[in-house]
DNA sequence: ACAGTTTAGTTGACCTGTCAAATAAAAAGT
DNA sequence: ACTTTTTATTTGACAGGTCAACTAAACTGT
């Protein structure tokens, strides 16, 4: 009586990452309906734009350091985004090889425009966390991030 | 004198996907890097073939719902798949249209090759988080996922 | 000054992810 | 039985994401 082919449920192996994955999915649709249809902009646009409001960065370098997007990705984009007249870019008088990004009024009019919505779905995806829950949450992004860092397994 | 032209930082606005998009990418590119080096495998060939040891399940819908990797995409990844010889698939008697994947032997071999890496690598990764927390952790994921399904934002 | 190295950004090639439309078999309604 | 609706899977088209090689400007050390 052959059984036990199958090794069943098994521990829980890679579940975070499983889990994260399709948390991940699940989110990025749900961010890309909301924004195609309020403001045609897409997500990774989004993006970069709310980065740019964030942080005092406005390189690619920075850009792609803190969000993690690659900068051969950035650099298309961003010349995409100067395209449609959502970004500026203006040399730096010191390094002639980095470019500051500016976001155009007509891009802080879409962000202005999209923000409310953006906010009500962020205050909807948490509505039901407390804020010690949210604090362990982030703690753990934390240590996943640096641990993700290490490159020690080969 | 013309200032706060820039927002600045503000509220945490879109914080919790833009850490999770942010982790996301720092642990696709982990796990692609380890499984390049020691399997062969894509991380979507892996996640694929987990996936499907660890459920019961068998059927590209199935797999498709599960994971919210997309039915399209999984299509030609299982016919690519079905090609490299590491999944078989076997018509439904009843169902015409439904096909079962079974992983092939070889399938089966890679993946116990590369399991013991892999789950070193999700120790390490959970090795500072408590119990307590990754279970806290676990809990905020399921709310944003079910919140993340319902499109009532628009 | 200048060879060697690092750094910001670009480009090419290629894989992954997403959407929507198309097939084709099953199930439901009449 | 026969039209309508669902459902499982496939396909096309295209955006997003990743790698690695490349260019050009800075920086380093001598």
């Amino acid at each position: 009586m052959k059984q036990d082919q199958k090794p069943r449920p098994r521990q829980l192996t890679s579940f975070v990452t499983f889990r994260l994955a399709r948390l991940q999915a699940s989110l990025n649709a749900q961010a890309t309906a909301i924004l195609k249809a309020n403001s045609g902009l897409s997500l990774v646009e989004w993006r970069i734009l709310q980065t740019l409001e964030w942080f005092e960065f406005n390189t690619l370098k920075q850009l792609s350091d803190i969000t993690e997007i690659d900068k051969g990705q950035l650099s298309r984009k961003i010349a995409s985004m100067v395209d449609k007249g959502l970004l500026e870019q203006t040399p730096d008088e010191m390094d002639k090889r980095v470019q500051h990004l500016t976001l155009t009024q007509r891009a802080r009019d879409i962000c202005a425009k999209a923000m409310p919505i953006m906010q009500a779905r962020q205050d909807l995806l948490l509505k039901d966390v407390s804020k010690d829950d949210l604090e362990v949450f982030y703690k753990v992004i934390d240590k996943l991030e640096a641990a993700s860092k290490t490159r020690e397994i080969p």
